[in-house]
RNA sequence: UGGGGCGUCGUCAAGCGGUAAGACACCAGGUUUUGGUCCUGGCAUUCGGGGGUUCGAAUCCUCCCGCCCCAGCCA
C-alpha cells in the first residue's frame, strides 16, 4: 500500500485553514478528528470525511484524531468500533495514539452540566417526551417554555445528581439547556443535554444511566481535544449556532465548526438505515456484500485504498448538494489497476475449439506478457493444445456489421498464440452450436504473421486440459436508476437491479490461478479486472468482477438495437 | 407563513471585479497481439432569471425563481 498523497486538490474549507494560518490563528495549529458514530460500518461517504480530515491533517503538518461519537448505548457495539478501526487503516490513515471515546469524556461532561444549571443555562425538565414535542411547536410557530423551566439552580443540582444517581426511570426527566423557546432555529429551543437510559454501555458498562446528547457532547470532545477545525455535513449547519452556544457559556477552548456537503453516488443509496433494509431484506449478501458501496464492500469488490482516494481527490468537497456519477469511481478502480493489476486469461463462457491440424497429444508453452504497462511485471509461459475454449460470445456464425471476432471462414488471432481460421461449426440436435473446428498457421506462433497479414480481433482463450475451473461473480449496478430514490411514494426497494449479481460457474481459468490468495487481483484480457473472494476453497477459486474494461464494442452493439 | 444553506457544461468542480480551469461522461481521429491502455482534437460567447452599480460582473447591490436541510429524550 502506497502513502496518501500530501496535497489534493485545494476546496473552501482548506481556503478557510489557510487563512487561518496566514492569521496565525491557534498559534498555526491544524488539529481535526473523523468522529463517527460506532452504529455501523462506514461507507464510502465516509471515506470521503476521513480523505478530508487526515489528508487536511497531513498537508498542514497538523494531526486527525479518531474518535468515536460513543453517547448512545442504545445503538452503539465494540463490532462496530473495531470494524471503523480496520477500514480507516486500511483507507491508508493512522490516527497513531489518538484514538478516542466521546465516552472517555463523560465524568467532563458532567461537570460542565453542573456548570451551565450554575450559570443558570440549564435546568432539569419532568415533561414527558410527548408533551416536549407539544411544547417545543412547529417549524413556523414559536414553543412554549417548559413549566420546569425556572426551577431554582438548587433544586436542579439535586434533581440533575439524582438523575445520575439512578433514582429515576427512563424518559422520566431531562437537562436542558435553557436558551430560547422562540428561536426560528428548533435546535435552540431548550435542547435536551442529557436523558435518562439504563443501559449498558460498550465502553463504560453500567457506570451511568445518563447520557450526553450529540450536540453536547460534541462540542466539548472537540474542544478537549483541541481540535482547530470541526468538519462535519451540511445537515449540521443548523446545529453550529447550538455548538457555539455551548462553548460560549461554558467559557472553554473553541473550535470552528465547519460543514460539507455529504457524497452521493448514482445507482446507489448511503445510509445505514437503507443498508439495513438491504441486508436484512436479503437483497444483498451482507455489509459487505461487493455490491454494496460500504468500504467492506467495496474492498471485497476489488477496489483498492488508492483508487478510492483518488475518487474522494477528484470528487472535491463544496457545499452544493451534489450527486457524483458511479462512471468517475469506476474509472478510479481502472486507472488504478491498469497499471498494477497481472493480465490473465480466463475464459467466463467457454466454447470448445478443436484445432483440426494441430497435432493431438501435444502441448507446447508460449510466452505471454503479465502486464503491458509494467515491464518489470515480466512474462509467464501458458499451455497450448489442439483443444481450447474460447468466450462464447467471441463467435459468431452470421455475425453483424463491425463484429470483428471468430465466424465462419475468418481468421483472427489467439492472444499470444496462433492465428486460426473457422473451418467449421458443430452443433447438436437441437441445433445449439457445441463446438467448433479451426486450423491454425503454425507460422504465426506468439501472434505475428511472418508474411505481414493483418486480423481484425485477437482473443483471448485457454487450453481446455490445462485450464482449471472457477467460479466467478459478475456484479452491475445494485439499482436500475440513477437515483433509487427518486419517486417519494416508491419504496427504493423496488428499484433494485435484478440482474446485480451474476454467478457464472464452469469458468475456464489459466493453470497459473490455481492458489490465488484472497484479495489478489488480476485483469483478466479483454474483459475485466477481478479479484479472489474471500468464498473461495483450496480447489475452487471463486473471482469477484471488480469493474469490466471500457467496452467499445459493448457500446456499438446498443447503439445498433 | 419560521430558521439555515445551495444554484457555473450531462455529472462533479475551479473561479474571490479584468473578460469561463480541470476531471469524469460523451463525440471524432491516431497507435495497438486486450474493440483495453496511450495519444490528438471537439465539447458553457456563458455562469438559475430580471433589474442595477462599474470602463469592465459568474464575481458587488437588488428583486424574483428553483432545490436541499431542520419540529429524536438519534448522530
Amino acid at each position: 500500500m502506497t502513502a496518501p498523497d500530501a496535497a489534493g486538490p485545494s476546496n473552501f474549507i482548506k481556503n478557510i485553514i489557510e487563512e487561518d494560518l496566514k492569521n496565525g490563528k491557534n498559534d498555526g495549529r491544524v488539529h481535526t478528528r473523523f468522529p463517527p458514530e460506532p452504529n455501523g460500518y462506514l461507507h464510502i461517504g465516509h471515506a470521503k470525511s476521513i480523505c478530508l480530515n487526515f489528508g487536511i491533517a497531513a498537508e498542514f503538518n497538523g494531526l486527525c484524531n479518531l474518535r468515536m461519537d460513543d453517547t448512545n448505548p442504545t445503538k452503539e457495539e465494540v463490532e462496530y468500533v473495531e470494524s471503523i478501526k480496520q477500514d480507516v487503516h486500511w483507507m491508508g490513515f493512522d490516527w497513531q495514539d489518538r484514538m478516542y471515546y466521546a465516552s472517555d469524556y463523560f465524568e467532563r461532561f458532567y461537570e460542565c452540566a453542573v456548570d451551565l444549571i450554575k450559570k443558570g443555562r440549564a435546568y432539569v425538565c419532568d415533561l414527558s417526551p410527548d408533551e416536549m414535542r407539544q411544547y417545543r411547536g412547529t417549524l413556523t410557530e414559536a414553543g412554549k417554555e417548559s413549566p420546569y423551566r425556572s426551577r431554582p439552580v438548587e433544586e436542579n443540582l439535586d434533581l440533575f445528581e439524582r438523575m445520575r444517581k439512578g433514582e429515576f426511570p427512563d424518559g422520566s426527566r431531562t437537562l436542558r439547556a435553557k436558551i430560547d423557546m422562540a428561536s426560528g432555529n428548533i435546535n435552540m429551543r431548550d435542547p435536551v443535554i442529557y436523558r435518562i437510559l439504563h443501559a449498558e454501555h460498550h465502553m463504560t458498562g453500567d457506570r451511568w444511566c445518563i447520557y450526553p446528547m450529540y450536540d453536547y457532547a460534541h462540542c466539548i470532545s472537540d474542544s478537549i481535544e483541541g481540535i482547530t477545525h470541526s468538519i462535519c455535513t451540511l445537515e449540521f449547519e443548523d446545529h453550529r449556532p447550538l455548538y457555539d452556544w455551548f462553548l460560549d457559556e461554558l467559557g472553554i477552548y473553541h473550535p470552528q465548526q465547519i460543514e460539507f456537503a455529504r457524497l452521493n453516488l448514482t445507482y446507489t443509496v448511503m445510509s445505514k438505515r437503507k443498508f439495513i433494509q438491504l441486508v436484512t431484506g436479503g437483497h444483498v449478501r451482507g455489509w459487505d456484500d461487493p455490491r454494496m458501496p460500504t468500504i467492506s464492500g467495496l474492498r471485497r469488490r476489488g477496489y483498492t485504498p488508492e483508487s478510492v482516494r483518488s475518487f474522494c481527490d477528484r470528487i472535491g468537497v463544496a457545499k452544493a448538494a451534489s450527486t457524483v456519477d458511479m462512471a468517475l469511481l469506476e474509472y478510479c478502480i481502472r486507472e488504478d489497476l491498469n497499471r498494477r493489476a497481472p493480465r490473465v486469461m480466463a475464459v467466463l463462457r467457454p466454447l470448445r475449439v478443436v484445432i483440426t491440424n494441430y497435432p493431438e497429444n501435444q502441448t507446447d508453452e508460449l510466452e505471454a506478457i503479465n502486464n503491458p504497462e509494467d515491464p518489470s511485471a515480466g512474462t509467464r509461459k501458458v499451455p497450448f493444445s489442439r483443444v481450447i475454449y474460447i468466450e462464447k460470445e467471441d463467435f459468431m456464425e452470421d455475425p453483424p456489421k463491425k463484429f470483428f471476432r471468430l465466424s465462419p471462414g475468418r481468421e483472427v488471432r489467439l492472444r499470444y498464440a496462433y492465428f486460426i481460421t473457422c473451418v467449421d461449426v458443430i452443433k447438436d440436435e437441437r441445433g445449439e452450436i457445441t463446438e467448433i473446428h479451426c486450423t491454425y498457421d503454425p507460422a504465426t506462433r506468439g501472434g505475428d504473421a511472418p508474411d505481414g497479414r493483418k486480423v481484425k480481433a485477437t482473443l483471448h482463450w485457454v487450453s481446455a486440459a490445462e485450464s482449471i475451473e472457477a467460479e466467478v461473480r459478475l456484479y452491475d449496478h445494485l439499482f436500475i436508476k440513477p437515483d433509487p430514490e427518486e419517486d417519494e411514494d416508491r419504496d427504493f426497494i423496488s428499484n433494485i437491479n435484478p440482474k446485480s449479481l451474476e454467478i457464472v460457474t464452469d469458468c475456464r481459468i489459466e493453470p497459473g490461478l490455481a492458489g490465488a490468495k484472497h484479495g489478489s487481483k488480476y485483469q483478466f484480457e479483454r474483459l475485466g479486472y477481478f479479484c479472489v473472494d474471500s468464498d473461495s476453497s483450496p480447489g475452487k477459486p471463486v473471482f469477484n468482477r471488480t469493474v469490466t474494461l471500457k467496452d467499445t464494442w459493448a457500446k456499438i452493439q446498443n447503439a445498433q438495437k
